[in-house]
RNA sequence: GCUCCCAUCGUCUAGCCUGGUCUAGGACACCGCCUUUUCACGGCGGUAACAGGGGUUCGAAUCCCCUUGGGAGUACCA
C-alpha cells in the first residue's frame, strides 16, 4: 500500500512554524516511504479564512523545499482539496448520520448552552453533560422545526464507548466512555466542524497515516467516533502520530507573543530554508547518527517515527542562528553576494561596485555573520570615514607612533593609482614602517589599523584596506 | 474541576523498548586556553542533568507504583 500523508492547514494566517514543523515531518514521511505528500486547505471556519493565507502559506511551503503531489494549487485525483469546496459532501453525510440515528438535530440555542455549561460549572460536571437533550427528541418532529426555519445544528451521538488506538510516536492510548459529549459536526450557519471534515477527507482522499501535533491528541477521540459511523474501523484506519507540542521559553504552547513564529517572517528576515528545515526537523526528532547539520532531503529512510520524542519542545532562535551560520557558510561566494545584496540598503554604496569586489566581500564576511543582515553592521568599515572610539581606539590612536605612521601614510596615498589600494601595496608600507622607520609589533600594526579604518578591530587588515575605496581612507587620514 | 499526554545539563537531545559497557554521550549557549600582532573563524578543554519517594533486581537513567511538577484538551476554532 502506498503511503500517503498530508498536512491540512487553515488559512487564517501566515504558515506557524509549528505548522512548517509538521508539515516537514509529513513530507519526510511520504518520501521515505515513496509515498505522496497532499495539502489539504481545511478553510470551513469562514470568518477567519482567507485565500491571501492560503497563498502565503503555500509559497511559505515552496520556499522551505517542502513541496506536496496534490493540492489545490497543483490538484490531483481525488480533489478538490479545498474543503470550501466539499461542503456539500459534508452535509450530505452529515443528514445520512441523521438518518441512520448516528446523529440529530439539536435546537439548544448559544444562551441556553452558556446557561447548561454554567449549570454544569456548578455542579462541578464536564461541560458537555447537558449537551444531549435533544439526542432522543422525534426526527420527524425535528424535520419540521426546521423546516420552519428554526436554527438548529446537527450533534454527533457519542456512542458512548471507550476508544483505545495505537498511537505512533505515544504508543496506547485510551479514552474514556465519556471523554466528550454529543459533539457539534454541523454548525447553525450549516458549516461542518473540524473533527468532522478532517476524517471525511483523510478517509476519502486515501491518508495512511497523519502526523499532527499534540495538541490534537484528544481529538482523535471524536474522530475515532466519526470513522466508525463511516464503517472505517481496525487496519483500514489511518495510523495516527501526534508529534510534541513547540513551546516558548515559559513552557507554553508556542504562540505569536513568543516573537517571530510565522515562516514567512524568517524568510523575510533572510534565514536560509536548509536552516530552518534543519533545525525544525531536530526540534523533536533526532538523527540516529547524532548527526546535527544535515540537509533534510537527503534524509531519506533514515526518517522515521521512531525518533519522534515525546515531550514538548523549546523554541531557541539562538540555536536557529547557529544552524544559519553553519548553511551561510556552505554557499558560494557569488550566493552570498547576492544574498548581502538583498539586506543592504538601496542606498548603501556597496551596490555600486562590481561583481569581482562583491564575491572578494562576500568571502571575507562569511565567517562573520550568522544571517546576511548581519553584513551591515560591518558595512561602515568600508563606506564611512567616521571613526569608531572604542577603548582601543583611543589608546592606538595616543601612541606617539600613530601620527607618524598616519604622516608617512598620507604622503603615500597620494602616490596611489586607481580607485583601490592593493593588498602588496599595504605589504610595502608595513616593511617600510618596520624598516625605515623602526615601528613594529603592536604599534605598527594597530596603528594602520586604526589609521586606515578608522577602528580597533575588523576582518582581515590588508583584505579590507584592499576593499575600501581609496577616498574613504583619505578622508580618515585627514586629506 | 475532569480527561489525555509528558518528565535526562539553562536549551535541543542520545541512552530507556532488549536493566550492567553510563564516574550519563553529543549539540546550542556560557567560561578558559591555543591560534590570530585586531575581532572573528577554527582547535582544545571546562561548568552543567537522570524531578522526588517507594518497590523489583546481585545490579535501575533504563522495569513497576505513588507523589510532585509541566503541558494540552474540555467550542457552533483548527
Amino acid at each position: 500500500m502506498t503511503v500517503r500523508v498530508r498536512f491540512a492547514p487553515s488559512p487564517t494566517g501566515y504558515l506557524h512554524i509549528g505548522g512548517a514543523r509538521t508539515a516537514l515531518y509529513s513530507y519526510l514521511f511520504a518520501k521515505a516511504h515513496g509515498g505522496q505528500y497532499i495539502l489539504r486547505v481545511e478553510d470551513t471556519d469562514l470568518e477567519r479564512s482567507k485565500r491571501e493565507y492560503e497563498e502565503a502559506q503555500i509559497g511559505d511551503l515552496k520556499w522551505l523545499g517542502i513541496n506536496h503531489d496534490e493540492g489545490p494549487d497543483v490538484g490531483g485525483n481525488l480533489g478538490p482539496y479545498r474543503q470550501s469546496e466539499r461542503m456539500q459532501m459534508y452535509k450530505d453525510i452529515a443528514w445520512d448520520f441523521v438518518e441512520r440515528g448516528l446523529a440529530y438535530p439539536c435546537f439548544l440555542t448559544m444562551k441556553e448552552l452558556e446557561k447548561l455549561t454554567e449549570k454544569a460549572n456548578a455542579e462541578k460536571k464536564a461541560p458537555h453533560t447537558y449537551h444531549g437533550k435533544y439526542r432522543d427528541f422525534d426526527l420527524s418532529e425535528a424535520k419540521k422545526r426546521i423546516e420552519a426555519g428554526e436554527e438548529h445544528v446537527i450533534r454527533f451521538k457519542n456512542p458512548g464507548k471507550k476508544w483505545t488506538f495505537n498511537d505512533l510516536v505515544r504508543g496506547e492510548v485510551t479514552f474514556p466512555e465519556d471523554m466528550v459529549g454529543d459533539f457539534v459536526i454541523l454548525r447553525a450557519n450549516g458549516m461542518p466542524v473540524y473533527n468532522f471534515c478532517c476524517v471525511i477527507d483523510d478517509h476519502k482522499m486515501g491518508m495512511t497515516h497523519v502526523f499532527r501535533a499534540d495538541e490534537h491528541l484528544n481529538n482523535t477521540c471524536r474522530q475515532l467516533q466519526i470513522y466508525e459511523a463511516l464503517g472505517v474501523t481496525g487496519e483500514d484506519l489511518p495510523k495516527f502520530g501526534h508529534v510534541s507540542l513547540l513551546i516558548g521559553s515559559d513552557r507554553q504552547k508556542l504562540s505569536k507573543r513568543h516573537g517571530a513564529t510565522s515562516a514567512t517572517q524568517y524568510k523575510e528576515e533572510g534565514y536560509l530554508p536548509q536552516a530552518l528545515t534543519n533545525y525544525l526537523c531536530l526540534l523533536g526528532w533526532s538523527h540516529p547518527d547524532e548527526t546535527d547539520i544535515f540537509d533534510v532531503n537527503e534524509l531519506g529512510s533514515t526518517f522515521n517515527y521512531d525518533r519522534f520524542s515525546k515531550s514538548p519542545a523549546m523554541y531557541d532562535i539562538n540555536k536557529l542562528k547557529f544552524f544559519n551560520e553553519q548553511w551561510l557558510r556552505k554557499l558560494s561566494d557569488a550566493e552570498i553576494a547576492e544574498g548581502f545584496s538583498k539586506f543592504i540598503p538601496e542606498t548603501s554604496e556597496y551596490h555600486k561596485m562590481t561583481s569581482e569586489w562583491k564575491e572578494r566581500f562576500a568571502a571575507l564576511m562569511k565567517e562573520k555573520v550568522q544571517l546576511f543582515s548581519d553584513v551591515n553592521e560591518f558595512l561602515p568599515i568600508f563606506f564611512d570615514s567616521g571613526v569608531d572610539e572604542d577603548d582601543q581606539y583611543k589608546d592606538a590612536i595616543s601612541w606617539e607612533t600613530t601620527p607618524q605612521i598616519q604622516l608617512y601614510l598620507s604622503g603615500e596615498l597620494a602616490s596611489v593609482e586607481g580607485d583601490f589600494i592593493t593588498e602588496e601595496k599595504v605589504g610595502e608600507w608595513m616593511t617600510y614602517l618596520k624598516k625605515e622607520m623602526k615601528i613594529k609589533g603592536k604599534q605598527l600594526f594597530m596603528g594602520l589599523r586604526v589609521s586606515l579604518t578608522g577602528r580597533a578591530h575588523g576582518p582581515d587588515l590588508k583584505t579590507v584596506v584592499a576593499l575600501t575605496p581609496k577616498s574613504i581612507i583619505a578622508k580618515r587620514l585627514g586629506l
